[in-house]
DNA sequence: TCAAATCCCATGGTATCCCATGAAAACCCA
DNA sequence: TGGGTTTTCATGGGATACCATGGGATTTGA
């Protein structure tokens, strides 16, 4: 398995430490990028992690637009300019950001969403909410894919 | 045979550790996947099971949409985000999570049943009652196909 | 020089590994 | 065909390894 599956809720301790979840790990060891890359996903109160495999979709995704536009510059800012690295101690733990406890809402729990070639983290209240209006979500784009001629135009 | 076929029960050990059926273990290794791929069935109280042949289709259903995405996300967290990847161990066994010992209500028997590329994990007893449902309305649909005309259009 | 970040070690609970057992199925040979 | 033997398989339990977590010690950097 090279993705990242499932979700789990770890403590964040007195010292702002969170350990990533062992099989995140696993994945971001196959990956091979050194830390995680951490940006704050646009729509929700969540944070987008990840390694090389997150990189080469932003990389993907700004590419599309022509360089030195407006528009490429703002998606650039967003997805390269907003991010940081964190580090990732000897024991896969890594130190939250202040930006990111705020974005997210962090009081002493996380949870770590895999979404495959990328994870996100969440304030576990917050999670449960979102979960339940994605899983809404999924069954009508999943009854759309599977029938298109009866939903909207794709 | 490729498939998973037929159904078996099996006892739910006090370590919460239940033997996957030989039949599918068969399939399982010639699937090639390392572990168990799991997650809750939408419309029903059980758990869909598999390796590469259920992930083949999740990965379709994510890949027609553009990652990084809001509607991307939200199918990714409904599907690999609320999806499992359980051990086998040496003896063919699997730890059941809570979560889907609470979405099954599993007590101590597990129903595994073979859907050919997949195979579902039912507490006995409710298995039985969705089997009943599910020989009727598969008389219905058998009838619909033999004589198309009579029915709402496929 | 002090606070924050990082490293290092300890611990408890849980998951995983490994071996044993008994029942049932498959096999074999007369 | 039938009886005896071997294999397969589900199940149980003890031993071990892993992992999340906490806290002290050391380094870093402002």
């Amino acid at each position: 398995m090279t993705g990242f599956v499932s979700h789990f809720t770890n403590r964040l301790d007195a010292k702002g430490r969170v350990s990533i979840p062992a099989s995140f790990r696993a994945v971001l060891t196959r990956d091979g990028f050194e830390g995680l890359y951490c940006f704050n996903s646009s729509n929700t109160p969540a944070v987008d992690a990840g390694g090389n495999m997150l990189l080469a979709e932003i990389k993907n995704m700004t590419e599309q637009l022509a360089r030195l536009t407006p528009d490429h510059d703002m998606l650039a800012a967003a997805l390269y300019g907003d991010s940081e690295i964190l580090k990732i101690d000897g024991d896969g733990r890594i130190v939250l950001s202040e930006m990111i406890r705020n974005h997210c809402g962090l009081e002493d729990q996380v949870t770590f969403v895999g979404l495959d070639y990328k994870f996100q983290i969440w304030e576990p209240e917050k999670y449960l909410a979102y979960r339940a209006e994605a899983q809404k979500r999924a069954q009508e784009i999943l009854a759309q894919l599977s029938n298109p001629s009866q939903g909207r135009p794709v």
